[in-house]
DNA sequence: ACGACGCTTCGGCCGTGGCCGAAACATCGC
DNA sequence: GCGATGTTTCGGCCACGGCCGAAGCGTCGT
């Protein structure tokens, strides 16, 4: 009886669309000021301070005080992955409306940040050709590094954060991507590949959206060492 | 938006306490009647009849006609994985009116069944064991079944049911057991040990509830097939 | 110190939605 | 056929909770 309740209020607090569309604001793994979350959720700041109170006291969001400023962020990797879960069940929905889902926006669709890694078709892609050289397999719905794998991250002075004692996060999960239907990589890989691409300036984070650019090094980098090419095409019509 | 709308209805799905009930009391993947359910939530038929029926067309439960009974049970094993995952959510949450959680009953504790696989201090049991002999891998979150592991299973008669092409459906999956605190298995290769188990008589269900009773040849055969024998005295407890 | 700004608290409005009683509908057993 | 049983539809009640305007705190700039 109890344990129904406790689910009843995990569903009430994603259930109202004004903390959706905060949960999913913040869903790129950065921190948002509360004002950005009203903004976001189209409601007053009133209302939404409301909304974060819930939503922090129910363990779903974390807070830091900075100044005048309060900035809320998700509150782990696993609160990430449930949302993630509860968007693929959501993909299955008779769309009643006929509303079309999935990122709109073309540069969303090529290569975007999923709370702390990469998705959209270069993160597919990524996942398909650590795949083919043998470094994850993928069973879907689990995935797992392999000796190879971790050779060959270590070539390209890729670093995997060690397992933390505390933290129960996998080291390599697959996430069925929004908009391809395919999986793309999460876990602590997912994080730590999404780190490496920032730092080498593979791809650049597009201010005020979750979107991600490759540069122009980046495309020789994915096309040297993962032997990924067929995304020159699609950001060159990006860019046309 | 749109994206953000399609969340919060899974969530208020799932968000209303009648309605997580009724999801809980078929979290044992058995199909029950609308009347059952009725009076696992605690409210009367016509009031479940229009949560049935939401919940039907929010594809979360299907429904089968048997004469003048409906029959409900939960959609897919993905539908349960996303209650599990609000599940371990839930535990983390703070116990704001200090009530105890997790299975009550000490039979429900040892072996129950969770949706379509084994859960409880036997659950977990048989996971070690797994684990142990090397036939599968548990990195926390994702689950690997190695040659090994299929070559074993082939030799105690145990068949892992085919990935069918439609399915996304893991092979092997760890579930978090809601007692224990450890991982069991659950996916392909759960559901497959927990049908065997039935079918060598080696648990056998108790009636009209998930808990699993160990037989006594069960407990021979979990001993000789598993190394599992720390379950004894608990069990022997329980029959005392 | 003062005002601007960010956020929260308070009070009240209002709609959505859960709930039940009564009654209609469907199916079974006889 | 008839009544019994399981389920849905209808109508109306009521409360929870989301929403905003106004006002109250904190914090920063000058």
């Amino acid at each position: 009886m109890t344990t129904a309740n406790k689910l009843a209020e995990i569903g009430a607090l994603v259930g109202d669309p004004a903390r959706a569309a905060i949960i999913m604001a913040l869903m790129d793994g950065r921190a948002l000021t509360a004002g950005e979350l009203a903004n976001a959720a189209g409601i007053t700041p009133q209302t939404t301070s409301g909304h974060l109170i819930r939503l922090v006291d129910g363990g779903l969001l974390s807070v830091e005080r900075q100044g005048r400023h309060r900035y809320h962020r998700l509150a782990s990797a696993e609160v990430a992955h449930l949302v993630e879960t509860m968007m693929v069940r959501a993909e299955n929905l008779p769309h009643r409306n006929g509303v079309r889902t999935g990122p709109r926006d073309a540069r969303m669709r090529l290569a975007r940040t999923c709370y702390d890694h990469i998705a959209g078709a270069l993160g597919v892609a990524i996942a398909d050709a650590l795949v083919k050289r043998g470094a994850v397999q993928l069973d879907d719905g689990v995935g797992l590094v392999t000796d190879e794998g971790l050779r060959f991250f270590k070539t390209i002075g890729l670093e995997v954060a060690e397992k933390r004692p505390g933290s129960k996060r996998p080291l390599c999960r697959p996430c069925l991507d929004w908009g391809e239907r395919r999986p793309h990589l999460a876990g602590r890989l997912g994080a730590a590949i999404l780190d490496h691409f920032l730092e080498k300036d593979i791809v650049r984070r597009v201010e005020g959206s979750r979107a991600l650019m490759i540069t122009p090094m980046g495309r020789t980098v994915l096309r040297r060492d993962f032997g990924i090419m067929a995304l020159d095409e699609a950001q060159s019509r990006l860019v046309a």
